[in-house]
This record gives structure tokens, C-alpha cells and sequence, in this order.
DNA sequence: GCCAACGTTGGC
DNA sequence: GCCAACGTTGGC
């Protein structure tokens, strides 16, 4: 199972809203770095959902229930979407500052490249992430 | 609101 | 195929 993380900006679509809808497809993604990644998530895979622009933090984990699709958004066919649904919200969000502070973390595309709207997280950061969480 | 970083476009 | 110009993203 691969790991990864979504960014959204919350007031065009929050994870509370996910949380609402129960499912959605992620849609929007215009970058072909981002749409590669998006084209090896499979079934199963979980994502972390980052705030971007306002919050600045992983607010929830998803999971991948459908593998790559035609955006249903528009015609050209470069461009996919996944469906997420929600697992579960982050017993305490993690944010971008806490992330850069961590050695551990250095590498993350997050840190490294800001700007990628869909990335992949090792297994490692993942454990940390989540360990993060949980504490203080 | 600014601006750095990055991706894309288009002229040559 | 190179690279300058431009647009967009996103942290600050």
C-alpha cells in the first residue's frame, strides 16, 4: 500500500466538507507530475488531506475507492480523478511549521516542493505524521 | 499583498 | 531544442 498527500485550499473544498459528502473525486489537477502520481494510486492507498493557503496543515486521512478515471470536468483526456472518502480526522492537525521543524521530515515534497498538488509520503513520514498527532 | 519557485508557452 | 516571458501556486 503507497501512502500520499492531497492539498486542497479549505474554503474551496475543507476535509470537514469531505466529511459531509462522505466521497468525492479529486478533480483539478492540471500538472502532470501531480496526475502520474495520480495514475499509480490504487485501491486502498491512504492520503493525507492537507489545508493549503489557509491553515497550513494535515487535517484528515482518505483513502482511495476508485483508481484513476477520466475528469469528469472536461473532455481532455491528460487529465484524471480519483474518488476519496474520508477516514478519519487527525486527533490533533499537524501543520506545515511543525513539518519543516522535524529532521525527519526535511525531505517531504511538502518542504521541498510546495507547489505539487498531489505527493507521495513514505511510510516513514507517514508513521511520523501520524505519531505527531497523537502527541501535544 | 508580495514574491520566490515552478511549469508552460511560444518565438527563434 | 533552447530559453525568455509569462502565469500560477502557495507560504509568508
Amino acid at each position: 500500500m503507497n501512502y500520499w498527500l492531497l492539498k486542497s485550499e479549505p474554503f474551496v473544498y475543507s476535509f470537514d466538507q469531505l466529511l459531509k459528502d462522505k466521497k468525492t473525486f479529486w478533480d483539478g489537477v492540471r500538472n502532470y507530475a501531480a496526475r502520474n502520481y495520480m495514475r499509480n494510486m490504487k485501491k486502498g492507498d491512504q492520503a493525507f488531506f492537507y489545508h493549503s493557503n489557509k491553515g497550513l496543515e494535515i487535517a484528515g486521512i482518505v483513502e482511495i475507492v476508485r483508481e484513476a478515471y477520466q475528469d469528469p470536468t472536461t473532455s481532455d483526456t491528460n487529465w484524471v480523478v480519483v474518488d476519496v472518502r474520508p477516514l478519519k480526522r487527525l486527533k490533533r492537525p499537524v501543520s506545515l511549521k511543525e513539518i519543516k521543524q522535524e529532521k525527519l521530515l526535511a525531505d517531504m515534497e511538502l518542504v521541498v516542493n510546495s507547489r505539487l498538488s498531489v505527493q507521495k509520503v513514505t511510510a516513514e513520514q507517514w508513521e511520523k505524521i501520524l505519531k505527531m498527532s497523537e502527541e501535544e
